[in-house]
DNA sequence: CAGTATCCAAAAAGATACTG
DNA sequence: CAGTATCTTTTTGGATACTG
C-alpha cells in the first residue's frame, strides 16, 4: 500500500499536518522527555490556549502518537506519554527543530538581506 | 545567542512553521530533488493554489531556505531551488515524512480504535 | 510564464465561563 | 485538575481577474 503525502486526499497528510503543525510539533516535543499533565504541557507549550491543547492532544492520541492515561481519582490525574511511534516520530522532529535552531542566526541574516533589498 | 522555538516570540518559530506548515513542508520536499519553475511547483504541490505558492516561496526565500533565480527573459523564467541550509533541513524533514508514510497503516488502525471506542 | 490584487468564505485560534 | 461549550475575532485559504 503506498502512501504519499504529496497527494491531496492522501491520509498522510493530516497525520503530518499534526505532528508539524504550530501546536502539534510543539506538543509531541514537550513530550520526548517524558509524560507530563495536562497543564504541565500547557506550561511547557508557552502560549497555547486549554482549547488548542486539548484538540492537538486529541488528535494525536487518535493517530497513536500519544497515550492518555488518566486515573479516576479525584482530583483527576492524567498523564500523556509518546507511544512507540510517537517517540519515533518525536526523534526526527528533534532532528528538524535542532537544526534550524542552531541555524537561526543565519536564517536572521538572510531575512535583513531580504527586507533591506524590498525595502 | 539561545533559540528556543518553545517559547513564544521566538523568532525561530515562525521559521519552523514555514518549514513545517501545510504548503511549506511540500514545498521543501517538492525541491529536494532539484530546481522547480513556477507551474512546475503547482503542479507537483498537489492542491496548492498560485496565492499560497507564492506565500509560501516568499517566506522560505526569505528564510535563506530557498533560492529564486529569475531570468529576465520573455517569456519570464524563474527556477526556485533549495539553498544548502535549504537542502539540510529538506533531508531532516524527509526522515520525518518517511517516517509517517511508513507508519501509517499502524495510524489508521489507532484511528479505527480511536473512533470505535468513542462512536 | 510568473506572478499580483482583490474579495469573500471557511477554518483556526483565542477569551471566557462553566462542569465532573 | 482536566477538561468542555460557546462565542468572537483573526487568520487562512480559494476563486477570480488582471499585469509585465
Amino acid at each position: 500500500m503506498e502512501f504519499n503525502v504529496f497527494a491531496s486526499g492522501c491520509p498522510s497528510r493530516p497525520t503530518l499536518e499534526h505532528v508539524t503543525g504550530r501546536w502539534g510539533s510543539l506538543t509531541v516535543g514537550a513530550l520526548r522527555e517524558g509524560p507530563l499533565r495536562f497543564n504541565e504541557l500547557r506550561r511547557r507549550v508557552d502560549g497555547v490556549s486549554e482549547k488548542m491543547l486539548a484538540q492537538t492532544l486529541h488528535a494525536l492520541e487518535r493517530d497513536g502518537l500519544v497515550h492518555r492515561d488518566a486515573q479516576p481519582t479525584n482530583p483527576p490525574r492524567v498523564d500523556y506519554s509518546l507511544t512507540p511511534l510517537g517517540h519515533e516520530t518525536a526523534e526526527r522532529l528533534k532532528a528538524l527543530i535542532d537544526l534550524v535552531e542552531s541555524r537561526m542566526p543565519e536564517v536572521l541574516e538572510a531575512q535583513e538581506r531580504y527586507d533591506s533589498r524590498l525595502a
